[in-house]
DNA sequence: ACGATGACAGTTT
DNA sequence: CAAACTGCCATCG
């Protein structure tokens, strides 16, 4: 058994899990609802260590970058599922491959409080 | 402890 | 509009 990820991590994991199906979020806006409006590319990180366990939970392919775009870089192939996963559940892509955010971007969970993450215990 | 790393973002060319 | 630059952050060896 692996070791448990890092707090931060978790926290994003358990927010993203609450992005409904055909809503999508930035990077930038899951680090400002955990209240480190500067820690986009934390997220980041923190998905790709997304635990296989997990990627049944997880919606790890609502989350895009700001300009509406897939992110994965180098990982052509998962980018390519990616898409397709959100094409799946009605997610339009324009043919520069961008998502319409101020259509599809989800506002957050109602009543929201940012955890303390970062809170040494 | 320090520097390197990467599924980012905003600004400037 | 796109590529280049610059700042930022949690993790990892």
């Amino acid at each position: 058994m692996p070791d448990r990820p890092p707090r931060f991590f978790t926290h994003v994991y358990r927010l993203v899990a609450q992005v409904p199906r055909g809503k999508v979020v930035t990077y930038g806006q899951v680090a400002a609802l955990l209240g480190a409006p500067r820690a986009a590319r934390a997220v980041g990180t923190a998905l790709r260590h997304l635990p296989r366990s997990l990627t049944k939970k997880v919606p790890w392919q609502r989350v895009i970058n700001a300009s509406g775009g897939i992110s994965l870089r180098g990982d052509v192939v998962r980018a390519e599922e990616q898409r397709w996963l959100l094409e799946e559940e009605g997610v339009a892509f324009n043919r520069n491959g961008k998502v319409n955010l101020e259509k599809y971007r989800w506002r957050g969970p109602k009543n929201w409080k940012a955890p303390a993450w970062d809170a040494r215990l």
